[in-house]
DNA sequence: TTGAAAGCGGTACCAT
DNA sequence: ATGGTACCGCTTTCAA
């Protein structure tokens, strides 16, 4: 029932054929005016309305990506489709996004349905390479946030080495030297994010750090940095998995009594927006989540139009300290 | 340069015509075992990839609804947009999301291009109805937030009559008597919000409300606390347009050192998620926003099955008070 | 099991 | 200024 009118519907009511109804709808010189309105009444009369799929046929414009995002709600990768809608915007093109709710299960019918709708995918994906490439065949990919082993893939990494050690030697800096870290819980292996903080911490010569593991939600944070000063109650500062935690944190610390950065500094990581909204705002290690996007935009049109792709040291984000009130 | 390999050049390297080609893609039987592998080594090395297009166009199935929002970072419209994105994952459909970055400009140039990729549109428009049509011409429109004029269009309403009204009885309920409102700043009429408000205020016999202006940001409700309060100190509770504004004015209360709730309460509209995030957490006239994504999408599918659209008294979302620590 | 032919709904090019 | 025809890439009859 959807689709039903034509052109030839048009051109039969009009009484003309179909390449002058294309004139009159394309605005083409080459045409009679009241021939063109007569054309354009039947169109409307009719509800008329060009085939998206025959046209993209012949026109072979208009490039469509998918973007695939494990939680819209969460406010990073909102802030990266964001990104990655600005730069799509900026080139015409349409981003058909897929929120995957964190669900392998979705992640899997995603994989399956998308390529058949898009030229191009980027995002966030947890299936290994080669269920990816299986579903994906032919098309480009860029990974964001995850690191391809395959050359068949692209990725944009977040190198927050220099951030990390910006935010230690800050807190070094105000005097801090016991500084705890609430890490990413259950995972397998503990984070990059980890890593850097223990070589900045190492860097200062100071102990081997206290780490905790957050659920990664406010409540996550919150309850994470509870126990962990139960357990180690000289802690003078924090450094988190990211913002979100981090907010917890302070949620924690304020439940605590304790002043926020006087007794207890924190450091997020991200850089979210979201950080303002708390008192005090939120300092933490800063990505340019919408470059992060922009990027993987940027990578899928190279790959798309078969021009030498960015290389890895291009498709980089690093981060940056971002102070605020917390620490 | 893009989509070169066809289907064609597919059957010529497997020696096989485009017919078995496509039965070997599309696992269907009715083919020999060594012929669909041949076709899809062939079809693998080649890197072909079907065309989209041309498949739509015989097949007619796939829907692809567009979804217009005016900032993807704003969380309100986040939380709308994840609900339609649900609602539109479970019926298989594709959504193309456009983020008009609060640009008219950008509107315009979004209708313009939108309506040759997608089967229907839902969303935030500010453009009037006859512009609207005039693009969108032919396919279903369904309007968030804004009550459509012609029959042409469809639209979800916000009733918040019933939450606003629960939301001055907390307040009286906890001995309030001078309440004041902070509106949306700069729009040609008072909003239907403050409609609401001014109506319950009467209700309980109380002074013509106290209403300032503030622009819809964190920093602008901090603002217009700080100068609703300077002229008017007697408040001793503010009810906002939004929770971003709440949120403002939860910091300038802080800022001010007054205590929230015991020397000001404070109720936002919207009941987002992001006002868990705040101490104390935003009491709220919550909305499903979940639920506004949810029906736009239904509407849209109504309309374009062609099945009896949902009648207004269906298309709204009310409103109700989510009380939680801020009042 | 496989292939030939006929569209799907448009647009472009060449006549008229 | 308008119409005829080929063709975009794929799937769906219908024969073979």
């Amino acid at each position: 029932m959807g689709k039903r009118v034509t052109i030839n519907d048009v051109a039969r009511i009009a009484g003309v054929s179909r390449q002058t109804v294309s004139r009159a709808l394309n605005d083409k010189g080459e045409i009679d005016g009241s021939t063109k309105q007569r054309v354009l009444d039947a169109a409307r009369e009719l509800g008329y309305r060009p085939s998206r799929f025959a046209r993209g046929l012949v026109r072979q414009d208009s490039t469509t990506i998918g973007l695939v995002i494990p939680d819209l709600l969460n406010p990073f990768f909102t802030e990266v489709a964001h990104g990655a809608l600005e730069a799509a915007r900026a080139r015409d093109w349409h981003v058909i996004v897929y929120d995957t709710a964190d669900s392998i299960d979705e992640e899997r019918r995603t994989i399956e349905v998308v390529v058949s709708q898009v030229d191009a995918v980027v995002g966030y994906f947890s299936l290994d390479e080669a269920e990816l490439d299986q579903h994906l065949s032919g098309i480009p990919v860029v990974l964001i946030g995850r690191e391809h082993r395959t050359p068949r893939f692209s990725s944009i990494r977040i190198d927050g080495q220099k951030g990390v050690h910006e935010a230690v030697d800050h807190l070094v800096a105000a005097g801090h030297r016991r500084i705890g870290m609430l890490d990413h819980a259950g995972r397998a292996e503990p984070s990059l994010r980890r890593g850097w903080f223990a070589d900045a911490m190492a860097t200062h010569g100071l102990d081997a750090p206290v780490v905790g593991n957050a659920v990664q939600s406010v409540d996550g944070g919150a309850e994470a940095l509870h126990e962990m000063l139960s357990r180690h109650p000289d802690l003078t500062a924090v450094f988190t998995y990211n913002d979100v935690v981090a907010i917890g944190a302070l949620r924690a610390a304020r439940r605590l009594g304790l002043a926020v950065p006087g007794d207890l500094a924190v450091i997020g990581f991200d850089g979210l927006q979201l950080g303002t909204v708390v008192d005090p705002a939120l300092t933490s290690v800063a990505l340019d989540t919408t470059r992060i996007g922009a990027l993987a935009i940027d990578q899928a049109g190279r790959l798309l139009a078969g021009e030498p792709p960015l290389p890895p040291e291009e498709l980089q984000v690093s981060a940056t300290l971002l102070v605020r009130d917390s620490a």
